[in-house]
RNA sequence: CGCGGGGUAGAGCAGUUGGCAGCUCGCCAGGCCCAUAACCUGGAGGUCGCCGGUUCAAAUCCGGCCCCCGCAA
C-alpha cells in the first residue's frame, strides 16, 4: 500500500481506546478525524466531562469533532474523503449516507460474538448468561444496531469467575491485534464478509438501574452471574433488614442446601452468607451508601443484630442515598 | 450552585434534653477443651477530621475549612 489509508474513527467509551490509540500510531494509517459524543454532565457535582476518547485525542493532538448527532458531521466527513471508517462502541446509529462515504465502507468492532448480544450491554450478557465464551466481532456496518455482515471473530475462553471490567478489559486490549490482523485483507478485498444468521440473533439493551436489584428467591448460580456481570454500573443491591440501600460487590456461589430461606443473612463456616433458592451466597466485599467498600465479614462483625434477619429485596424498598 | 450520607481505639459501628468516651471483631496475657472459626477471665489501645466560637463543662450547640462516599449521569 503505497498510500497512507485515511481513517474516521468514532469512539466515546473507555473500551476502545487501545485500538484508537493503535490506529493512530500506525505508520500505515492516516488518522484524519476522531468522531465522539459531546461532553456531559456526569459524576458528583455534575461537571461537565469530554468522553474518554475525546480526552486521549486531545492528549495526541488528534483531531475531534463531538456532534450531538452524527448526522450534523455529515458534511464534515464526507470533505475529509475518508478511505475508511472504524467504530468502536460509540453510542449513535450511523445512517446510510455516511456509511456511503468511504470506499473501503464502514467497519465495527463489538464486544461479543455476534448475532449473539447486538446492543450496549454484550459484555454483561455474556457474563449474566454463564456463557463459556465471548470474543470480538469486526464486521462491517449497515444501518441496524450491530446487524452488518461479519468480517472475523475472535474467540475468548471465559473460565466462570470473570467480572464485566475484567471481561471489558481482556477484550479491549485483544481488539488493537485482531483489528491489525485483519484490517489489510479487508482493504485489500481477500475477505468476503458474511452475513448473520438471524434466527441465532438476541439482544443485550443498556442496562437499568433496576436490573441490579438482586432477588434471593434465585439460585446463587444466577446471583453470583448477576454480581460480576453488572459491575461496575448499575451494580447489584439489595436492602438491610432496616432497609439501609447496601452494594453487593463481590462474592461466589456456596454449597447447595435443601432448606434455606431466601434472604437471610447467617454466618457459616466463617463466613458470611445469604439464603437464595436452595443455596447459599457467600459474600465478600459489600458497601454501604455513603461508605467505602469493605468485606462483608468486617461490616458483619459489628453488626450482629443483622444475623437470622432477612435482605430485602422488595419493589418497595425505593433507591436512596 | 443537581440530591444526599459520613469522618469516634487497628477495623466496622453506637453515642444530640452538653456532664469522667461505649459495642462487636481483631490484638496481648491466661484459662477451659482431644480440638476449634466455639466458650470463660484479665489487659493494652482514642488529640472523638482540622481551626475558631458559646459554656463552669462540647464527640454532642454555632461558624469556617479539609477529606471520604452513595444517588444521579
Amino acid at each position: 500500500m503505497p498510500k497512507k489509508i485515511k481513517i474516521i474513527f468514532l469512539g466515546t467509551s473507555a473500551f476502545g481506546v487501545p485500538l484508537y490509540e493503535a490506529i493512530g500510531q500506525d505508520a500505515r494509517f492516516e488518522l484524519v478525524l476522531t468522531v465522539s459524543q459531546p461532553d456531559a454532565r456526569a459524576g458528583r457535582g455534575r461537571q461537565i466531562r469530554p468522553s474518554t476518547i475525546k480526552t486521549i485525542a486531545q492528549k495526541h493532538n488528534w483531531p475531534v469533532i463531538t456532534p450531538a448527532g452524527i448526522k450534523d458531521a455529515s458534511n464534515t466527513i464526507s470533505s475529509l474523503r475518508p478511505d475508511l471508517l472504524v467504530l468502536c462502541s460509540y453510542g449513535q446509529i450511523v445512517p446510510s449516507e455516511i456509511l456511503a462515504i468511504p470506499r473501503f465502507k464502514a467497519l465495527n468492532i463489538h464486544a461479543s460474538l455476534l448475532p449473539r448480544y447486538r446492543g450496549a450491554a454484550c459484555v454483561q450478557a455474556a457474563i449474566l448468561n454463564g456463557d463459556q465464551e465471548s470474543g470480538l466481532t469486526l464486521m462491517q456496518m449497515d444501518t441496524g444496531l450491530d446487524t452488518g455482515p461479519i468480517i472475523a471473530q475472535k474467540k475468548i475462553k471465559l473460565n466462570g469467575r470473570e467480572t464485566s471490567p475484567l471481561l471489558l478489559e481482556i477484550l479491549s486490549q485483544a481488539a488493537p491485534d485482531f483489528f491489525r490482523e485483519n484490517i489489510i485483507l479487508w482493504l485489500e478485498q481477500k475477505i468476503t464478509p458474511r452475513p448473520q444468521v438471524e434466527k441465532d440473533a438476541s439482544y443485550a439493551p443498556k442496562l437499568t438501574k433496576e436490573d441490579g436489584l438482586i432477588d434471593w428467591q434465585q439460585p446463587n448460580i444466577k446471583i453470583d452471574r448477576q454480581v460480576r456481570a453488572l459491575l461496575p454500573w448499575p451494580g447489584t443491591y439489595t436492602f438491610l433488614p432496616d432497609r439501609k440501600y447496601l452494594k453487593i460487590l463481590s462474592g461466589f456461589p456456596g454449597q447447595p442446601v435443601a432448606a434455606a430461606k431466601p434472604g437471610e443473612i447467617q454466618y457459616i463456616g466463617n463466613e458470611f452468607a445469604v439464603a437464595c433458592l436452595k443455596s447459599y451466597f457467600i459474600l465478600g466485599k459489600i458497601q454501604l451508601s455513603g461508605g467505602r467498600p469493605l468485606e462483608a465479614k468486617i461490616f458483619f462483625n459489628g453488626h450482629k443484630e443483622y444475623l437470622g434477619k432477612n435482605f430485602f429485596s422488595a419493589p418497595d424498598c425505593k433507591i436512596e442515598s
